[in-house]
DNA sequence: CGTATGCTCAAACGATCGTTTGATTCGTGC
DNA sequence: GCACGAATCAAACGATCGTTTGAGCATACG
């Protein structure tokens, strides 16, 4: 089995990830998936078993990718003394920019907002199983950062800040690049409110 | 034809607001549906005319009441010189509290999360054309209490808002009441943190 | 009483879904 | 050159979906 990005199962992959974003999980076919993919309809089941392990499959492959560069990025300044709540913010949002503005990962985001509002447990669980020690992680260093709050308005200000950058980068937000300013400008600049508001609200009174 | 709660429409609307929260709108079949109302399967078709319509319906009947709500606490303090970001945040946040503590309708706020992770263009022209004054008077009433922000800035902060709102309302939060306080007293405790947390994010820096 | 009207019901329709099957093709090592 | 496993293919399977049908029931009105 070869992993160029040409093999079937990478085709499937990639033309899952978007069908899955534009029309949900049962929205999207695998008579429209494998169509768009260039492939046989048996490929799925052959390939991947079944269409529940295509979409774990597809989580995988991005958040993998994802939450790698987050605990990198967070290992850094983890633990120092001079490192702020803002330096924390930019660990856990910029690579999410990252991915979402990467081709063939822009879409994964609103995969994940989606994700989010199904509240399907089968797929909650496996994401808590897999990348929850990224989120204990990141809480362990903001409640370092924000010694006056107490867990419960920690846990709360935490959540509220994932619901914000979940909906915001899912789609619906004004990340909009207007046709004047680089890409890479633009994503700092993205960066940069979501960290401002961010921290503005975690550091509320 | 009654509008009283125990009518065939009535049932069906109920049933159908915790079935579209629980499984999604997709997920949720009229099968299910009409034997949790318990009635017989073609009434849907027979008084709504389709599922979608009947979607819609589910979406009417919760919206003008959440956002009637919201029209008449916004008016009640608009353009005053007294008026803090605190009142304007509280006129929209409360409404929905009070609605999703309000027995039938504690899952709306879940099926609004869901409406609005699926990006299906005819649902969100439908919310848009109904309700999108709603947004727009909020929003000129943050603008005039936030005249240090651009446009730009103001959307995106706005944006960030409404999807920490979102997120935390359609039950992933820490919306859950302990047993020793009075739901009254939750909610109160409730809308103070998501009003304390948004106006400082609006405020940022 | 008879008959319209609003509503409910079991049953069926065609379409589409995820999955499976069995034959066929392709590439590789003996 | 031959055999064997991996991969692809068209076709079909059973299940479930939203919707439609037409008969049956109730209530109200002449």
């Amino acid at each position: 089995m070869q992993t160029s990005p040409h093999t079937t199962k990478e085709r499937i992959l990639t033309a899952a990830e978007e069908l899955f974003a534009r029309h949900g999980f049962d929205g999207a076919s695998l008579r429209q998936l494998t169509a768009a993919a260039g492939v046989n309809l048996a490929a799925v089941n052959y390939h991947f078993g079944s269409k529940d392990r295509l979409i774990e499959e597809v989580f995988r492959r991005r958040l993998d990718q994802l939450n790698g560069h987050r605990m990198t990025a967070l290992s850094r300044i983890a633990g120092q003394p001079q490192t702020t709540l803002e330096d924390v913010l930019a660990a856990f949002i910029k690579p999410a920019l990252e991915l979402s503005h990467e081709g063939s990962g822009s879409l994964f985001m609103r995969v994940l907002a989606r994700a989010f509002a199904e509240h399907d447990d089968t797929l909650r669980r496996f994401l808590s199983e897999n990348y929850g020690h990224v989120m204990r992680q990141f809480t362990v260093e903001f409640a370092r950062l924000l010694p006056d709050l107490s867990k419960e308005e920690l846990y709360w200000r935490v959540d509220l800040v994932t619901g914000a950058l979940t909906h915001a980068m899912s789609g619906f937000g004004m990340i909009q690049r207007k046709s004047d300013v680089t890409e890479r400008m633009h994503r700092e600049q993205t960066a940069e409110h979501l960290i401002r508001f961010a921290a503005a609200g975690l550091n509320a009174p």
